[in-house]
DNA sequence: GCCAACGTTGGC
DNA sequence: GCCAACGTTGGC
Protein backbone atom coordinates (compact mmCIF):
# COMPACT_ATOMS: atom_id res chain seq x y z
CA UNK A 1 0.00 0.00 0.00
CA UNK A 2 0.81 3.55 -0.94
CA UNK A 3 0.66 6.34 0.59
CA UNK A 4 0.01 10.29 -0.64
CA UNK A 5 -1.38 14.06 0.33
CA UNK A 6 -3.44 15.57 -1.61
CA UNK A 7 -4.09 18.96 -1.74
CA UNK A 8 -7.37 21.17 -1.93
CA UNK A 9 -8.28 24.65 -1.12
CA UNK A 10 -11.03 24.01 1.87
CA UNK A 11 -13.44 26.97 -0.23
CA UNK A 12 -13.36 24.58 -3.11
CA UNK A 13 -13.59 21.01 -1.24
CA UNK A 14 -13.10 20.24 2.70
CA UNK A 15 -12.96 17.56 4.49
CA UNK A 16 -16.31 18.42 6.03
CA UNK A 17 -17.40 18.25 2.68
CA UNK A 18 -15.90 14.91 1.83
CA UNK A 19 -17.38 13.61 5.19
CA UNK A 20 -20.68 14.33 4.29
CA UNK A 21 -20.67 13.04 0.24
CA UNK A 22 -18.43 9.70 1.85
CA UNK A 23 -17.39 9.63 -1.67
CA UNK A 24 -15.76 12.20 -3.79
CA UNK A 25 -14.13 12.64 -7.40
CA UNK A 26 -10.79 14.16 -7.70
CA UNK A 27 -11.15 16.06 -10.80
CA UNK A 28 -8.69 19.07 -12.06
CA UNK A 29 -5.08 17.74 -11.69
CA UNK A 30 -3.60 19.82 -14.44
CA UNK A 31 0.23 19.19 -13.62
CA UNK A 32 1.99 16.29 -14.85
CA UNK A 33 4.10 15.06 -12.31
CA UNK A 34 1.04 14.87 -10.33
CA UNK A 35 -0.81 13.34 -12.86
CA UNK A 36 1.83 10.59 -13.13
CA UNK A 37 1.78 9.49 -9.58
CA UNK A 38 -2.38 10.01 -10.03
CA UNK A 39 -2.26 7.65 -13.26
CA UNK A 40 1.30 5.37 -12.93
CA UNK A 41 1.06 4.78 -8.87
CA UNK A 42 -2.38 5.23 -6.93
CA UNK A 43 -3.98 1.85 -6.28
CA UNK A 44 -7.46 1.76 -4.78
CA UNK A 45 -7.07 1.11 -0.87
CA UNK A 46 -4.11 3.57 -0.95
CA UNK A 47 -4.25 5.97 2.25
CA UNK A 48 -4.14 10.33 1.84
CA UNK A 49 -3.09 12.95 3.89
CA UNK A 50 -6.11 15.48 2.99
CA UNK A 51 -4.20 18.34 2.86
CA UNK A 52 -5.82 22.21 3.68
CA UNK A 53 -4.04 24.76 0.98
CA UNK A 54 -4.33 28.38 1.36
CA UNK A 55 -6.25 27.84 4.74
CA UNK A 56 -6.35 29.19 7.85
CA UNK A 57 -4.00 27.96 8.93
CA UNK A 58 -3.05 25.42 6.09
CA UNK A 59 -2.60 21.72 7.44
CA UNK A 60 -3.71 18.06 7.27
CA UNK A 61 -7.42 17.96 7.97
CA UNK A 62 -7.78 14.36 7.78
CA UNK A 63 -7.61 10.58 6.20
CA UNK A 64 -9.16 9.35 3.09
CA UNK A 65 -8.29 6.46 0.63
CA UNK A 66 -8.49 6.00 -2.78
CA UNK A 67 -11.65 4.37 -4.05
CA UNK A 68 -11.31 4.26 -7.55
CA UNK A 69 -8.25 3.84 -9.68
CA UNK A 70 -7.38 6.46 -12.13
CA UNK A 71 -9.84 7.21 -15.30
CA UNK A 72 -10.19 10.07 -17.78
CA UNK A 73 -10.78 13.60 -16.38
CA UNK A 74 -13.80 14.25 -18.07
CA UNK A 75 -14.17 17.77 -17.28
CA UNK A 76 -10.94 18.07 -19.67
CA UNK A 77 -13.26 17.73 -22.28
CA UNK A 78 -16.01 19.99 -21.34
CA UNK A 79 -16.08 23.51 -23.07
CA UNK A 80 -15.97 26.69 -21.35
CA UNK A 81 -15.24 24.31 -17.80
CA UNK A 82 -13.13 25.40 -15.67
CA UNK A 83 -10.86 22.83 -16.16
CA UNK A 84 -11.06 22.25 -19.61
CA UNK A 85 -8.09 21.81 -21.91
CA UNK A 86 -8.92 21.85 -25.87
CA UNK A 87 -5.81 19.30 -26.18
CA UNK A 88 -8.26 16.65 -24.52
CA UNK A 89 -9.45 13.67 -26.70
CA UNK A 90 -11.22 10.92 -26.39
CA UNK A 91 -8.02 8.84 -27.88
CA UNK A 92 -5.96 10.93 -25.75
CA UNK A 93 -7.56 12.20 -22.62
CA UNK A 94 -4.29 13.77 -21.04
CA UNK A 95 -5.70 14.36 -17.43
CA UNK A 96 -7.07 12.06 -15.45
CA UNK A 97 -8.69 11.87 -12.25
CA UNK A 98 -9.50 9.55 -9.26
CA UNK A 99 -12.17 8.90 -6.29
CA UNK A 100 -11.46 9.23 -2.96
CA UNK A 101 -13.52 7.96 0.29
CA UNK A 102 -13.89 9.74 3.40
CA UNK A 103 -11.64 7.99 6.33
CA UNK A 104 -11.52 10.10 9.48
CA UNK A 105 -11.66 14.14 10.58
CA UNK A 106 -9.20 14.59 12.58
CA UNK A 107 -10.05 16.51 16.35
CA UNK A 108 -7.58 19.35 14.83
CA UNK A 109 -5.91 20.15 12.61
CA UNK A 110 -1.84 19.48 12.13
CA UNK A 111 -0.85 22.56 10.89
CA UNK A 112 1.73 23.43 8.43
CA UNK A 113 3.90 24.42 11.03
CA UNK A 114 3.28 21.72 13.16
CA UNK A 115 4.86 19.24 10.28
CA UNK A 116 7.67 21.16 9.94
CA UNK A 117 8.40 21.18 13.54
CA UNK A 118 7.79 17.38 13.94
CA UNK A 119 10.71 15.07 14.57
CA UNK A 120 10.75 12.86 11.28
CA UNK A 121 8.99 15.15 9.13
CA UNK A 122 12.09 16.54 8.01
CA UNK A 123 12.21 15.09 4.62
CA UNK A 124 8.36 15.13 3.51
CA UNK A 125 7.82 16.95 0.69
CA UNK A 126 5.27 19.68 1.70
CA UNK A 127 7.40 20.86 4.68
CA UNK A 128 9.70 22.17 1.92
CA UNK A 129 10.73 25.51 0.68
CA UNK A 130 8.36 26.17 -2.95
CA UNK A 131 6.68 22.61 -2.82
CA UNK A 132 3.41 23.31 -4.97
CA UNK A 133 2.81 19.63 -5.75
CA UNK A 134 -0.49 19.21 -5.32
CA UNK A 135 -0.39 15.39 -5.04
CA UNK A 136 2.79 13.97 -3.10
CA UNK A 137 4.18 10.76 -2.23
CA UNK A 138 4.61 10.18 1.84
CA UNK A 139 5.91 7.38 3.39
CA UNK A 140 4.53 4.69 5.60
CA UNK A 141 6.78 6.50 8.73
CA UNK A 142 5.80 10.16 7.54
CA UNK A 143 2.03 8.83 7.67
CA UNK A 144 2.08 7.20 10.79
CA UNK A 145 3.72 10.50 12.26
CA UNK A 146 1.16 13.15 10.82
CA UNK A 147 -2.00 10.45 11.87
CA UNK A 148 -0.89 9.91 15.67
CA UNK A 149 -0.44 14.24 15.63
CA UNK A 150 -4.14 13.96 14.06
CA UNK A 151 -5.51 11.91 16.80
CA UNK A 152 -3.66 13.35 19.56
CA UNK A 153 -5.08 16.90 21.69
C1' DG B 1 -3.07 41.10 -1.30
C1' DC B 2 1.90 40.39 -1.89
C1' DC B 3 5.33 37.92 -3.93
C1' DA B 4 8.71 33.91 -4.21
C1' DA B 5 8.97 29.68 -6.34
C1' DC B 6 7.78 26.92 -9.78
C1' DG B 7 5.80 25.10 -14.39
C1' DT B 8 4.63 26.15 -19.09
C1' DT B 9 4.81 28.59 -23.39
C1' DG B 10 6.73 30.30 -27.39
C1' DG B 11 10.19 33.14 -29.99
C1' DC B 12 14.46 32.55 -31.74
C1' DG C 1 17.02 23.41 -27.17
C1' DC C 2 17.65 27.72 -24.67
C1' DC C 3 15.57 30.94 -21.86
C1' DA C 4 12.65 35.15 -21.09
C1' DA C 5 8.03 36.09 -20.29
C1' DC C 6 4.05 34.76 -18.39
C1' DG C 7 0.60 32.34 -15.40
C1' DT C 8 -0.27 29.77 -11.17
C1' DT C 9 0.32 28.13 -6.52
C1' DG C 10 0.20 28.82 -1.94
C1' DG C 11 2.53 30.60 2.41
C1' DC C 12 2.52 34.55 4.81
Amino acid sequence: MKYWLMKCEPSAYSIDDLARDGTSSWEGVRNYQARNFMRDEMKAGDRVLFYASNADPSGVTGIAEISREAYPDKFARQKGHDYYDEKSTAENPIWYMVDIRFVEKFPHIVSLETLKSAPGLEEMVVTKKGSRLSIQPVTKSEFGIVRALGRSK
